[in-house]
DNA sequence: AGCACGCCGACT
DNA sequence: GTCGGCGTGCTC
């Protein structure tokens, strides 16, 4: 092929340039430039340069050639991005609605972005008669070293941004010159190791001897020796020997130790020598196993769903499908929604693979964690662990992604592109022939809703291993207020962890606390206000002392009694972790108490020294948010307290039953786990919710059934297709009203009202850093037709007016409240 | 998003 | 004539 110029996609936010440019590519660079580099790139006039990403090649372009502009430089010595990432990344653009720059930085490391600056060097140097601020910039420059130099980045920083008009003025009238330039960052790391020069002829003889010896030069040689070829770094050497650098130096000196610094991969996983006993599978997890490989060799492309309820050993069969993969010379990986959350399950997956595994996540460096992503790029490692970003793990024969706890809203990005992993995942597994397999006790009711219709395959495991259920008591609040007790413990609670105590047992005390909005309810009756239209409830602002749908939008007045049985007694339900251990203990003042939450886990191992210490039994009672819910396994944990269904049952949100649901099964799940049997008390004023009554019979099947029957007669997903477009920016009055804009364009174009806007109504966080958030949610069947409806208003609405300082976040069918 | 261009008014 | 202000439109 005799392609002339390369496309590039600029890596710039700006949607104006949403795509890929035309370059010239020097005859040096040809031989080398591949799609899927990175290059450094001339752009716009003043020729300011930035990084690129080459997506491909052609013959000519509709651009006059003078235009044209050729590269300047390729960064990476291999493509960064293979041509299934790059299919994936040009999926994500057209999905999640991100620019082509930001997909592509999505399936890259973090942190390898360059670096661009410009020099700003003085050429004349008689510049009396100039204006005073471009006099102090000159003479800034003159008395900036003997180079009469300075970085722009350093004029911004010691002048502030109104310098760089300045800079330009100064430039067009000949007093300075401007030289660009772009540094790439260091990401890898060098240390200084150290081998045997077995070129050497005194070596042989000079081991020989150290053999026999215990001085420190001959245990640097031995162990060197045992080291083989590749050598060991330094300071290790140094550490297993006690010896200091004197012994290493000399031998360097006498010619039979060389040293040289040499780039080396970071681990992330500390080595566990000891393997895991394997157990034998049950007959539930057998014929699950036998599921997913059998279809796993028909090359099935529909994803699994593992429903297996709390304790039936998901991770053992993940394990054994992963052993399968490799078997096949093929590479895994593992997603799991928080690596902090999850350390015993990451623990044994460390355990079994060893050195053929590895971890990322966020609390890593970029160093770091660029090392284990061309470890699994360059086959280092054939399993990668990891939160959702890990979908993105560079393997060229990937085999299996698996999700662990599918359910979680930790799969979605918060942030541009706004991706499911799910999603990513199945996308990606279809690009590149790979099962994906998701697992869950608590199916996501849209996961389930596709298993149903056969999109899915599903596998059940319904017996625990080696474990009971736990025995379920539902407390109903109003009763407790009925009988006067006024207290947040009911008596059932209070005398369940009374004893706990007495017999030297653990408790966990629960608060769901997650997207938690205040809302009005009546303690009499258990009633909470919701809106007609939308069926969730609404939330109370008390600033202006009313009722806000987040939905809709619509606000009514907060009523003084309860409309359904005239109590007084409808007020604000409100409730922290904070006043739970004040009241646990005044109940209980000489017992160790740990309270568990973003206030008390900051710091890197926050999480982990809290939960280390209840769990070796430094404490009796721990509280906590939706934190404490998820895989840990506390054997002597035998009671668990749900202090207020509630408050996850009333968040607003068209899905507070189903998440209240996950919820409860998942805390429910953390007592008992061993040979003692758990004790779980939910405590609410819903006591007949569908929610909380099915989790306290562990029934999911009943949960689901009830559930999608409700998002059938509402016209919610699965059904529909929810669509919010949120703007965030610091002027509210002018977000709601460009809002109203965009509304007012979506009414008029939908003529024959396909679609359903709603709003606008603030967001669930309506502030965040004193940005506004505001938005509208659109309702419709058709996934394609209600995406492209909003996307041709959105583009109508910046026809006709500016929404400079507005962010739009335009989300297809949000799973976590916005 | 930058950045240049272009047109305008204010000031030498 | 020169400088700065900000509306408009392009970036291979």
């Amino acid at each position: 092929m005799n392609e002339t110029l390369a496309e590039v996609v600029v890596s710039h936010p700006a949607r104006q340039l949403d795509r890929a440019f035309h370059y010239i590519i020097p005859d040096g660079l040809r031989p080398r430039l591949q799609t899927g580099m990175r290059v450094i790139i001339p752009f716009g006039p003043g020729g300011k340069r930035y990084e690129g990403f080459v997506t491909g090649f052609s013959d000519d372009c509709d651009v006059e050639a003078a235009k044209l502009k050729s590269i300047i430089d390729v960064c990476d010595e291999e493509p960064i991005i293979t041509g299934d990432m790059l299919a994936l990344a040009f999926w994500m653009h057209d999905k999640y609605y991100a620019t082509l720059a930001e997909c592509l930085r999505c399936v890259t490391p973090a942190g390898i972005q360059l670096k661009t600056d410009e020099v700003v060097t003085l050429i004349k140097h008689s510049y009396a008669g100039l204006p005073e601020s471009q006099k102090r910039v000159c003479s800034y420059l003159r008395n900036n070293g003997i180079e009469n130099a300075a970085l722009k980045s350093e004029l911004v920083h010691n002048f502030g941004g109104g310098v760089l008009s300045v800079v330009k003025l100064l430039r067009d009238k000949g007093f300075t010159e401007i030289i660009h330039v772009s540094k790439r960052p260091n990401l890898t790391l060098k240390v200084r190791c150290a081998r045997l020069n077995t070129e050497n002829p005194d070596l042989d003889g000079a081991l020989e001897e150290a053999a026999s010896k215990n001085d420190p030069r001959s245990r640097v040689l031995t162990l060197l020796n045992d080291a083989g070829e590749s050598g060991m770094p330094v300071t290790d050497a140094l550490a297993i020997l006690h010896v200091s650098m004197s012994p290493v130096a000399t031998l360097e000196r006498m010619g039979l130790v060389l040293t040289r610094d040499e780039v080396i991969l970071r681990n992330t996983v500390r080595a566990c020598a000891e393997k895991p006993s394997r157990p034998r599978l049950t007959d539930d997890q057998e014929q699950a196993l036998n599921f997913i490989l059998n279809r796993m060799e028909e090359f099935s492309q529909k994803p699994i769903l593992l429903h297996g309820v709390t304790g039936s050993g998901k991770t053992e069969i993940y394990l054994r499908v992963i052993e399968y993969v490799i078997r096949r010379n093929k590479q895994a990986i593992m997603l799991v929604p928080e690596i902090s959350l999850t350390p015993q399950t990451v623990d044994r997956f460390i355990r079994c693979f060893g050195e053929q595994v590895t971890v990322t996540h966020s609390r890593l460096s970029l160093g770091e964690r660029y090392d284990q992503w061309i470890k699994a790029r360059d086959g280092g490692v054939s399993v990668m662990i990891g939160p959702r970003s890990a979908v993105f793990a560079p393997f060229s024969r990937l085999g299996v992604i698996i999700i662990d706890e599918e359910h979680e809203h930790t799969y979605k990005s918060e942030v541009t592109p706004k991706y499911s992993a799910r999603e990513v995942a199945e996308r990606r597994a279809e690009i590149c022939g790979a099962s994906v397999i998701m697992g869950s006790a608590t199916p996501s009711v849209a996961t389930y809703f596709s298993a149903r219709n056969g999109k899915t395959d599903i596998c059940v495991m319904r017996a625990r291993v080696n474990q009971k259920p736990p025995d379920v008591h539902i407390i109903d609040m109003r009763a407790e207020l009925a009988s006067g007790n006024r207290s947040i413990f009911s008596s059932g609670l209070r005398e369940a962890l009374e004893r706990n105590i007495t017999d030297g047992r653990q408790s966990i005390l629960f608060l769901n606390r997650r997207g938690h909005s205040t809302f009005i309810s009546c303690r009499k009756c258990g009633n909470v206000l919701k809106c007609d239209n939308c069926s969730v409830n609404y939330t109370y602002h008390i600033s202006s002392d009313t009722l806000i749908c987040h939905y809709c939008g619509k606000k009514i007045r907060k009523p003084d009694n309860c409309p359904a049985c005239g109590s007084a007694f409808i007020k604000l339900f409100g409730l922290g972790t904070q006043k739970v251990e004040e009241e646990t203990r005044k109940l209980f003042p000489d017992e160790r108490i740990i309270r568990m939450d973003t206030d008390t886990t900051k710091g890197k191992h926050g999480h982990e020294d809290l939960l280390n210490t209840f769990r070796s039994g430094g404490a009796s009672v721990l509280i906590g948010t939706q934190m404490i819910a998820k895989g840990l396994d506390f054997p002597n944990v035998t009671l668990v307290g749900v202090m207020a269904a509630d408050l996850s049952l009333n968040n607003g949100d068209f899905r507070a039953g189903e998440t209240t649901f996950q919820l409860l099964t998942q805390v429910a799940g953390r007592a008992g786990r061993a040979d003692l049997n758990g004790r779980v008390f939910i405590q609410t004023y819903m006591p007949d919710h569908y929610s909380v009554e099915f989790a306290g019979a562990q029934d999911y099947e009943a949960f689901y059934n009830h559930e999608i029957a409700l998002r059938r007669q509402l016209n919610y997903p699965p059904f529909t297709h929810v669509f919010s477009v949120m703007f965030v920016g610091e002027r509210e009055k002018e977000i709601i009203e460009k809002l109203y804009k965009l509304l007012a364009i979506m009414r008029a174009i939908d003529r024959k009202s396909q679609f359903e806007p709603l709003g606008p109504a603030p967001a669930q966080i309506s502030r965040i850093k004193n940005r506004f958030r505001w938005k509208l949610i659109i309702k419709a069947t058709d996934e394609n037709n209600l995406k492209n409806f909003v996307l041709y208003c959105m583009d109508r609405l910046r026809e006709h007016t500016d929404i400079i300082g507005i962010t739009p976040h335009l989300t297809m069918d949000p799973t976590v409240m916005e």
